[in-house]
DNA sequence: GATGAATGAGGTTTCATTCAT
DNA sequence: AATGAATGAAACCTCATTCAT
C-alpha cells in the first residue's frame, strides 16, 4: 500500500519535474503532454493522464511544487531575522536569490500563472500572487504600527515591492549577466528610502 | 484605390478590435480565429487569414494598435510638463490613467506580450517592455544629472516603476473598485521618496 | 460587340498564358487561381472565375491551347512529306522538336492531363492521348498496307512510339543537356528497325 | 516490443493499403486523409497523422510498398533466366504481368510518382523511374558488349522500353479487354527487332 | 501500473467561387 | 468589365484524453 503510494508519488514527482523543465525551456504553449512525456522518459502520454486529473491538475501541481520550494527557501531566511524591516529585507533578498538559483523553475512558474489567469474572469491562479502581496502588506502595516516605517499606503507599497522582485525575471532574460545580488541590494535601498520616515 | 485601402483598413481594424476584445475576455489561449471571427461578425476564419498573414501578424497588429493608442495618450500628457521629475510623475499618472480607462485593451496587450515569446529564449516581443524601461532609465539618469534626483541605480529604479505601474492591472482584476487615481498618487509619492536626496 | 468579344478573348488568352506559365513553373498542385492571377497581373481571382466556367474550364483551355499550337507546328512539317514512313519520321521529329522548343508548355500540358485523368474512372482528358495513338496506328496500318512496313501489331507499335516521344520530357528534367535532335534521330532509327520487314 | 512493432506495422500497413485503394480509385488529388481514413475504417484523420509523419511520409510508403511488391515479383522471374536478351524479355513480360494483376496498385503508384514533384523542378521522386531506366540501360549495354544486341543508343532504347511498358496502363483504362500477354509478346517482338543486328 | 493505439475536437490555413460595387 | 471583399468547405495537423491489453 505504502509502496504503491510511494511509487505513485515518485512517478508524479518525476512528471512534475519533467513538466517544469519542459515549460521552462519550451514555454507553456509548446509544452504538450507529448513533449513532457518525452522528457520524463515515458513511453505514453497516457501515463500523465493516468497520474493527473487533466492538464490543469498537472499545471496546478507544477505551481504548487515551485511555490513550495520557493517558500521553504525564503521562510528559512526570513525566520532567521526579527522585526518588520529586517523581514522585509530578508523577503526581498531571499526571493531574488531563489530566482537567481532556479531560473528554469521561475520561468515555468510564471508561465503557468500567466496562462492560468489568462482571461480577466479567471481567479484562483492569482491566489498566490495576491497572497504574496497580502503577506507583504501585513508586514508593512506591522512596521508602521511599530514605528519602524513612515507613512505610505501599504497596499501600493506591497504591490511595488512584489512587482519589483518579479521584474528581475524579465531582466535576466534580456541581460543574463545581471548581478542579482546587486539588484537585491539596490532594491532594498530603494524600499528603505520609500518606507522611511520623512 | 483610396476606397479600397480605406475599406481594407476598416476591415482590418474591425478584426483587430474583435481580437482585442476576445483576448481581453477569453485570454490569449482561448482566443482562436474562430472566436475572433464570431465576435467580428465574420462567417469564417478564412476572412482573418485573408486580411492577416497568419496569427502572428494579427497579434502583432493588436500589440501595435494598443501600444500606439497608449503612447499617444501618454505623450500628450508628458509633453505638457518639463523636467525629469515632472515627466516621471506625468508618465506614471498618464499610464495609470490609460490603464484605468482601457482595461480590456491592457488585458489583451499584456496577454499578447506574454505569449509572444514562448520559452526562456524570448526576444523581440519584449522589445516594448525593455524599451519602456529604457525610457524611464534615461529620464532617471537625466534627473540625476540635473540634480533633481538623488543617488540610486537608475536601472533598478526604472524596472521598479515600470513594474509598479503594471501591477495595477492584476490588482484591478481582484479589486475592481480600486481607486486608480489614489494608486497613482501614492505611487508617485513612493517614487518621490525613493528618488529624493538623502 | 466585336470589341467586347475581342477584349474578352484577349483577356481569356492572357489568363490561359498565365496559367500555362504558372503550371509549368509551380506545377499543377500549386497553381491556384491566386498564383495565376498574380502572374496575369490581375487584381482579383474573381476575374478568372468571370471569364472561365470554373477551374476545369480553364484547364481544358490550357490543354486545348497547347495542343493546338503543337498540332499546328507538327502538321506543317508532316504535310511537307509523303508516304507513311516519311510521315512517321516527320511526326517523331516534329513532335520532339516542339517539346524541345516549348518545355514550359509541355510541362503544363502533361501536368494538366495527369490531373485530369487522375482516377481510373476519369475519361475524356485522355482523349487527346488516345487520339494521338489512333493517328499513329492509322499511319502504321497504312504503311503496312502499302508494304512500306513489315509485320507487327500497329496498336502496340503506336503506343510505343507515342510513349517514347513523351519520354523525352522526363529525361529533359533530369538531364537538361540532352540533345533532343540526337534523341529524335536515334528514336527514328529504332522505329525504322522495328517497323522494317524481317 | 515485438507485439508493439507488429501491431504498429499492421496499422501502418492497413493505412497504406487504404491509401493505395483510395488513390487508385479517386486519384491522388481527391485522396485526402479524410477519404483514406474512411476507407481504412478509422474514426479520424488524426490516426494517420499519428502513424505517419505527414502526407509526404504516407505517400512515400505507398510508393515503397508497391515498388517493393513489384520488384519482388519481377526479380523472381528475371533471375530465372540468363543473358541480357533473356533478361530483357523477362523484364518486359514480368513487368506487364504485374501491371495486369495489380491494376489498382499501379494506378496509385503512377499517380503518386506524378504528383511527387510539383513543377519542372522535380527531383527525388523520379528516382525510381530513372533508376529503372538505368537498369534497362545497363542491361542493354551488357547485351551490346556480349554481342547479343546490335548497334543503338542504349539510353534512348531504355527509355523507349520503359515507356512502352508504362503505356499499357493508360491502354487498359480505355480498353480494359486488352490482352496483356499478347501486348507483352508483341512488345518483346518489337524490342527484339529494334535491338537486333542489322 | 504501464503501454501505445485510437479518438474526436480543435486549430490555422488555402482554395475556388460568389457578389456588391 | 473589373474589383476585391466575403464565403464556406476542405485540407492537414496537434492535442488531451480514453481504453484494451
Amino acid at each position: 500500500m505504502q509502496a504503491k503510494t510511494f511509487t505513485e508519488n515518485a512517478r508524479r514527482a518525476q512528471i512534475v519535474r519533467a513538466a517544469i523543465e519542459t515549460i521552462g525551456e519550451l514555454g507553456y504553449a509548446k509544452a504538450s503532454f507529448g513533449q513532457i512525456a518525452k522528457r520524463a522518459g515515458l513511453s505514453s502520454t497516457g501515463m500523465i493522464s493516468y497520474h493527473f486529473d487533466g492538464k490543469a491538475d498537472l499545471i496546478a501541481e507544477v505551481v504548487r511544487d515551485v511555490l513550495a520550494t520557493s517558500l521553504a527557501y525564503m521562510r528559512e531566511r526570513i525566520d532567521a531575522v526579527h522585526g518588520p524591516a529586517a523581514e522585509l529585507r530578508a523577503y526581498i533578498e531571499s526571493n531574488l536569490a531563489f530566482v537567481a538559483e532556479h531560473p528554469v523553475e521561475l520561468t515555468a512558474l510564471l508561465d503557468c500563472l500567466r496562462h492560468g489567469g489568462g482571461g480577466a474572469t479567471t481567479a484562483g491562479n492569482d491566489d498566490w500572487y495576491h497572497g504574496a502581496v497580502d503577506v507583504l502588506e501585513s508586514c508593512l502595516r506591522e512596521g508602521q504600527r511599530t514605528g519602524e516605517f513612515g507613512r505610505f499606503d501599504p497596499r501600493v507599497m506591497a504591490i511595488t515591492v512584489r512587482q519589483a522582485i518579479d521584474g528581475i525575471h524579465t531582466e535576466l532574460i534580456r541581460r543574463p549577466d545581471t548581478d542579482v545580488d546587486a539588484y537585491a541590494a539596490e532594491l532594498v535601498a530603494i524600499v528603505d528610502r520609500a518606507t522611511a520616515h520623512d
